[in-house]
DNA sequence: CATGAATGAGCATTCATTCAT
DNA sequence: TATGAATGAATGCTCATTCAT
């Protein structure tokens, strides 16, 4: 019995080290310079030893993500406790959710800004990490619409309309910090993003979303 | 006479040729999946034709990320001209972007989605297209704030700030329009746009956004 | 036990494989004209194997010059101890490189005459293999100044124009052996490289080398 | 008339600009980075107007080598020209041959270390320039010997043999004069090609050479 | 459980060469 | 006479993946 558990224990733990391994590289050199090889020469394994608990490379693309996923979810759901009203709550929300992407660059590229992770696995799944996390900002909204800070606009419309544009401030936040922008005159990044909460919060503050028509 | 023409209009059809099979490419597969073998194979030229028309793959993307520019540009200078107001204006060059990026997605990510065009060529410098168009944005605000349409924010500061934003609704506004995104429940597309924008106009008409302190 | 010996052994045979191919390739079609892929034919080897076994081209060039090296300087050590005289150990030496040159002229033409082999490896670092077979020669020429059956020439002088000599032999001699040299009325192959040697021999025997003058 | 004289001319003139761009490619980087394209483009031609002159890369090749044989030829005649006795003749045509290959080390090459030139062309029949270059140290030393300045040899065996060690030294001379052969202590050239002649014409006045004996 | 060995497919790029005009 | 356009074949090299052991 305590055999069968040490090897499973052992069986995780190197899981979760070619895991690690995977997501350093994925941090230090971009996904497309991630290979199974090099994964394996970081853990000091054989490529083949990989596929015997990845089933190919998108698998292991995949629970990078998940992985990713989880821990933004929990980062954004403490943020938001830190509040006092429901506002401040949904600022610091956001907040969370640009600064998840800014120092995960790599995993917030993976997730939604390549081909190479596709959304249908069970992160997206009606109760997965993905939704969930979506779930934060929809009861954010609805909390603020309760309380009159925001005006009775329609739910979903104002969620999926705040995230597209937080998106936004993530992506270029990400794209400021490359060397390879600078050309572009971008002002200090923290500065932007205040800035940029500042219009959201100030937007949605000041206009009533009305539902789809259909 | 007529053949020199005639030549010389071949050669910049199939140059064109190269270039939308290589965009399409890019959007299909990714910008890492496309390989110059993959392209000469659409178009059912050899290989070693492409690089008679580009030095070589940089050269390409370039090319590509130039010519949607200078569509862009054109585009969004239309759609401000047919504004009654400065802040009308504003909302008919954000939408106009917006639509753009969606009308042509995969120049619009291969352009900000994708290491692939790192934004050191022409376009990008002081002159250039992209910083032409940038202008536009800026432009467009500094008017609305010169009618007092929207308070004295600091210009680039809610410029870049806008771009931001928009920026992240054209991109998830692509996202939504793929099948791999299916499991979430997405609006209808237009009505996310018009949210969005009314949510961004908004929070520049009612937040007033101070410089960098630095 | 076993298992592991065979694996060695074979793991050598087919390095051993890869070597042979690529010399006899080197010297039929000339070394730029030898392709990883064509010595990967040849073998029936995929063109990835060899870099199982060698790290680049370079590398399998360099262990091809290497073996050529070591297998010269046995020889020749084991050729010069046959000799009853310092000068008798001197022409049987250098009888010995020429004749290893002309049984092995294609590792010679690598070695020597192309500009594959740089000769920038641990071969000819200062006690390297190269190195060593010089050696060979500025010895038996200093013993034969001892015993005084030539001048006191200078012995690096003497050894470095020796070499130049005999190394004019030995690369004549394998384009004799050429089919596509058939227009040159070569004499028989043997008797040249004994007249050869009385012309170097004597001379060394008739002149004092003076050492360079800076 | 005119015409066709002009017109034979020019054609005449652009066979030599081809020639000399190719020659100087050969001089500047070696024969394997000289390609169709690199010539073209120096003379500011098409590709394929090299190939109205020259059927192919071989006999562009061939052209090149038997140019630069009969530079050969001319230069060891003149050289041997200014001695006051046959050995000093001798003496001088040997250097003036190592020389040449020292000053055009990628034409020596090519004719002689490349399977790029095959010897089989016009320049190698019974009267053609090499056959000539080698009937001048036929010459030298049956003079040498007519005036009993060196022993009465088997005057092929002599010529044979002299040409093979002179060879020698112009490869190994042209070898030490590149950087990648710097592991090894050469001795400064001059003095190396001095003292080679010194054992080379030593040896020849102080052996008789048998002819072959079959 | 882990791996050493092997490979087919792919990559960007360059080449000598052809041919219609 | 000269060429612009095109290409098939080749280059060194890397990759994800498989499989017998």
């Amino acid at each position: 019995m305590g055999v069968l558990e040490r090897r499973a224990r052992e069986k995780e733990a190197l899981r979760s080290k070619i895991l690690e391994a995977a997501t350093s590289l994925f941090v230090e050199q971009g996904y497309e310079n991630v290979s199974i090889r090099k994964i394996a020469d970081r853990i000091e394994y054989s490529p083949a030893t990989i596929y015997l608990y990845f089933k190919d490379k998108a698998e292991l693309i995949t629970a990078i993500c998940e992985d990713a996923f989880g821990e933004m979810l929990e980062q954004i759901g403490a943020a938001k406790d830190g509040a006092s009203d429901p506002v401040q709550s949904l600022r610091l929300g956001l907040r969370c959710y640009i600064q998840f992407g800014l120092s995960h660059p790599n995993h917030y590229l993976i997730i939604f800004a390549t081909q190479a992770y596709d959304g249908t696995d069970a992160t997206c799944k009606p109760n997965g990490l993905a939704m969930q996390t979506f779930d934060l900002l929809r009861d954010s909204i609805r909390s603020c619409i309760q309380v009159g800070a925001i005006p009775p606009s329609d739910v979903e419309t104002a969620a999926q309309a705040t995230w597209m544009t937080v998106h936004g401030v993530t992506m270029l936040g990400i794209a400021a910090g490359n060397q390879s922008c600078d050309n572009f005159p971008w002002l200090d990044r923290t500065h932007l993003i205040e800035s940029a909460l500042d219009v959201i919060i100030a937007g949605l503050r000041n206009c009533t979303l009305p539902p789809p028509v259909r």
